[in-house]
Formats: structure tokens, C-alpha cells, sequence
DNA sequence: CGGTTAGTTCGGTTAGTTCCGAACTAAGCT
DNA sequence: AGCTTAGTTCGGAACTAACCGAACTAACCG
């Protein structure tokens, strides 16, 4: 029974972890790292605990978990008289993982502008074959989408910080 | 003049190459392939072209060309009685990346869907302290964000086909 | 003080990536 | 046939990433 959900529990981390590998370019280890302190939850869980149940050497887990903390995507609190410590995702993960797409969308808005611009005067300069030219149209089609989303994400934006969850 | 267009170009060739090497996780000189066809347009570049304007060695653009024609990104078209191959973007490359935000959201659906089902599996069977409990209300707000996003792409899919420009 | 627990640091190995040059092929031109 | 153009293939050098083990530190306990 317990053991049937603590398989299910890995399954899942090796999941996640590829997820959060190439959604976060994280090592293997640090994206299985960050999926098992996410399945984990509240109760937090410690060094010694992902040393055994992720199989990595103590230097490994040491190296990606200060990694994870530079990032702010972990953190840890402390127990009286205990020395370990208890590592739990950093509350505003999600708002983290918000204001990047926000920024990420901003970025290619930036970069559609700069290639529109760029073309507009190469139509303009050397008046080559007619049907040579560039089309633009969609770039202010893309650059819509793109504020169309951004919108729609800070409205959960919103949403979410009136109402701050964990992952 | 002329020196200023190309030299503009080139700039922007290396920032869109930055650009499509983060997003497409493509080798540095794959991207500026791609970015420098992009920039290039209708009447196509060769080979040869690229290999000094990229400098590049000739059997560096050769397998990137190879990739970049797998990964279906490139095509190229010929002109009678000339031996080269004058390669331009894809017509539909708009379209795949479209599809492929969408697949990509398809599967943070499934898996927030998956995580939220095993942490409610946990919140259910061991009643622990209360506190320690998931939140789940923020996998659903996830959800409705991912739907409203995908529906949005999906409009200027529809926008888009309708009206097949090139990038 | 010595021993234990909790974690860090360093050096090295292995795996994988990215690019290059040199030698090659393949097709057309004279 | 020999030359040129256009491109491919192969082997390897240089570099980076990911992980490990061993030796270390730092704090607390008895």
C-alpha cells in the first residue's frame, strides 16, 4: 500500500523531472531535485532523503541544491533541535514562472519589430523583383497573439497573487 | 549604403541566431543558418553564400544545412541550368511552431492533471497534520489559463492558414 | 577532547557537443 | 578524358556538462 504509492510517487518525479529539465534547462539531477521537493510538498524533505531515494552521490545533491536556491526556485526551514533542513519550493514559484513567459513574450515582441523594421526597408531601398519583396502582415498577426496572451497570463497573474498557493 | 544594409543584416542575423538557438535548441551556426535565410528571404541563399558570409567551414553549413532540412525547417528550390540550391524557410514554419506551443501546453496540461490527481490520492489516505495538505486550486486556475492561451493560438492558426504568408 | 551528523569542496572521469580540415563524390563543361 | 563547381563524409581536436568519490569543514553532543 505504501510502497504502491511511493512508486507511483517516483514514476511521477522521473516525469516531472523531464518536464522541468528541458522546461527549466536544468540537469538531470537538479530537474528531479526540484520534482521530488514539488511532490513532496509542506512537510519539506532533507539532504540525506533525496541522496538515497534519487540514487546521486552527496556531492551532487549538495551542488544542484545550492544551484536550485541561487535560482530562488527552493528553500528551506529548520526544525528546533534538529540540524537538517527541510527543503520546500519557494511560494512565488508560479508568479516566477509567470513573469518569465511575460518576459519571454516581450522578447519576441521586441525581435518581430526589429525583423519587420528591418525588412520594411529592404522593400523600400532596392525595388528588385515585385514578388521578392518580404510579406509582413505577419508579424503584426503574430505580435496580436502575443499581446492577446500576455493579457490573458496576467490576468491569472492576478488571480493567483490575491491568492497565493503552492505549486 | 549598400555596407550599411549588410552590416545591419548581420547584427541582426547574430540576435535573431541567439534568439532561434535558445528556442529551437538548435548549435550556434545551425541558428544563424536559419536566421540568416529568414533575413534573406524569397530569392533564397546558397551554400556558398553562407559559408563566407557565416564563416563557416564547408562542412559545418553542409550538416546543418542536412539538419535544418530533417528538422523540416528549410527547402530550397532551383533555376535551370545553374547547380546550386538556393534555400528558403519553409512556407509552413509558421504553422509548425504554432502546433508546437500548442502540443507544448497540451502536455502541461496532462501533466498538472497528473500531479493533481496524485496529490489529491495523498490528501486523501494519510490524513496528516491538516496544514500539510496540497493546495490544488492553483492547477485548476493553470488549466483555464493553458485553455484560454491554446484557444487563442488556435485563432491565429485559423488566421494564418487562411492567408499563408512565409515568415 | 573525540565522535557523530550534516553538508561542502575539489579533482577527476566520462559523455556528449560543436566545429574544423582533408579527402572524397558526383555532375556538368570543354 | 580532365577540370571545375557543389557539396558530403569522416576523424579528430577543443570544449562543456554532469556526475562521482574522497577528503574536508562546521556544529553540536557527551
Amino acid at each position: 500500500m505504501k510502497e504502491e504509492i511511493c512508486k507511483e510517487k517516483m514514476a511521477l518525479v522521473e516525469k516531472l523531472g523531464v518536464h522541468l529539465e528541458n522546461r527549466e534547462q536544468l540537469a538531470p539531477v537538479a530537474a528531479r531535485i526540484l520534482a521530488y521537493i514539488i511532490l513532496t510538498g509542506k512537510k519539506g524533505t532533507t539532504f540525506e532523503d533525496m541522496v538515497t531515494v534519487l540514487c546521486a552521490s552527496k556531492s551532487t545533491i549538495s551542488t544542484h541544491l545550492n544551484h536550485l536556491q541561487d535560482l530562488n526556485k527552493i528553500q528551506y526551514f529548520t526544525k528546533t533541535g534538529d540540524r537538517k533542513k527541510y527543503f520546500v519550493i519557494k511560494k512565488d514559484t508560479i508568479i516566477q514562472h509567470i513573469d518569465k513567459m511575460v518576459n519571454h513574450w516581450n522578447e519576441e515582441r521586441i525581435i518581430h519589430l526589429e525583423i519587420k523594421d528591418y525588412k520594411e526597408t529592404i522593400n523600400n531601398t532596392k525595388i528588385e523583383n515585385e514578388d521578392e519583396k518580404f510579406d509582413l502582415n505577419f508579424h503584426d498577426d503574430y505580435i496580436k497573439f502575443i499581446d492577446g496572451a500576455s493579457a490573458s497570463i496576467k490576468d491569472l497573474r492576478e488571480k493567483i497573487t490575491d491568492n497565493q498557493f503552492d505549486i
